[in-house]
DNA sequence: CGAATACTTGATTTCAGTCAAATCCCGTGG
DNA sequence: CCACGGGATTTGACTGAAATCAAGTATTCG
């Protein structure tokens, strides 16, 4: 079990390898752990809602978020998940928007929270910082880009097999090949953009096709080559 | 007729009200104007192609220049237009990563051309500027992030509607109501995502039911809340 | 243990894509 | 000036992928 109580420390966080806070300098890192706030979420809560003002951003410490749209009907559509060392909430501050997606954990989730003050400062004062904010921001957009094109031509089938291979690429597979993140098939749904029946059937198909194998939200990869060749990734 | 051939110069550019460039300090903006190239584009040429290295961004002096991503089968999704006063081809810079789309002229267009070594300086050396970059870059991250949930969740119909208000916000129209941007019909389908015959049908449909008139490429705009109602803006 | 939620499967519908053919339009060269 | 050719546009017929509707089963959780 999890210690969820746990108070995490910049200066000793186990996401320091991905987490862009570590371009800060010592002495910034060392302010920062006494200005920000540790927040708590359990699963299936909202860390912030589109359409808000985000007067802060977070740094996920453990667990899992989805960043979604909500659609005329309330429909989701899922824009990106965040994990540990990823942040989340900052664009809204930088551009002088209203948040563009609602934040929910699907896990329990610990983030940390910095105030939109201290994260205007960081980029002002420190380049290196902001060399990697930016870059960060670049690679996002380039993806937003590349799944407008999928949503717009590639069939379900294609989407669906793509992004397995993308929550494979964010979230690995344990030793039996099981994929880490455990979505509901209308999450799955939500991220392709079609309807849950549509990923059910495909699900299926996959399975007889021998490519996965499923068992409840888990779904193991028995063929990753084909699910490749399906999304001709 | 333009004179096509003038030097755009930095100092007096007339798009200054839009332009990130005007962020910079005015001794900058002096070496800029040595530094950098100018470059003539006919119709229909292609400034940067997907997939290969910017070694530098451009800012747009005049002409309208579309940026697409292609598919499979070597259909174009446009992504998104650039006009007098936008830059275009930093993203990659700036992740470090390969242009993720092409950049092609739909209008004589002149374009100046600032290295990628000096736009790592520019951000670097003066907050400012970085900020203001940060800012549209984020703009434009939650823009592609609307478009991924409209793709997904609309109709053609609905989208082919907002994709003329978004036209008619970017490029304005005359005295006479009529579009400021003169698309093909297949570009428009490549924008709405969709086919060009569909389009077609729909634009017929809009005419029908008096929201549009059509004059070969160019459209009219006849009762433009309708239009908005269509859109659900 | 019961209610609620999630999942599955089947039947039907529909939106939009594809294919095909005709027409329009525009620039070019005779 | 006019004929020609090629691209763009339009319209119609057909098709098919995926959404919706419906009903039943399985799971989960308080």
């Amino acid at each position: 079990m999890k210690k969820v109580k746990d108070i995490p420390s910049c200066l000793d966080c186990t996401n320091a390898k991905t987490c862009i806070l570590k371009k800060l300098p010592p002495e910034e890192m060392e302010k920062i752990e006494y200005e920000k706030g540790v927040h708590f979420y359990k699963k299936n809560n909202i860390i912030y809602r589109e359409g808000n003002r985000n007067n802060g951003f977070y740094c996920i410490n453990s667990g899992i978020v989805k960043l979604y749209k909500t659609g005329l009907e309330g429909k989701e559509q899922i824009i990106r998940f965040a994990k540990a060392g990823n942040i989340i909430g900052y664009r809204s501050i930088l551009s002088g928007e209203l948040a563009c997606t609602t934040a929910k954990t699907i896990e329990d989730t610990t983030a940390c929270f910095i105030s939109a003050y201290k994260l205007t400062e960081m980029v002002t004062k420190y380049p290196v910082f902001a060399m990697e904010l930016m870059k960060l921001t670049c690679k996002e957009l380039g993806e937003s880009n590349k799944y407008i094109l999928d949503i717009a031509q590639k069939t379900v089938r294609e989407r669906l097999a793509e992004i397995l291979l993308l929550l494979i690429d964010n979230f690995g597979v344990d030793s039996e090949n099981i994929l880490q993140i455990f979505l509901t098939r209308e999450e799955l749904a939500n991220m392709v953009g079609t309807a849950t029946e549509s990923v059910i059937r495909l699900l299926s198909e996959f399975k007889s096709d021998n490519i996965i194998e499923l068992k409840g939200r888990k779904i193991k990869i028995l063929n990753l080559q084909q699910l490749q060749r399906l999304g001709s990734y």
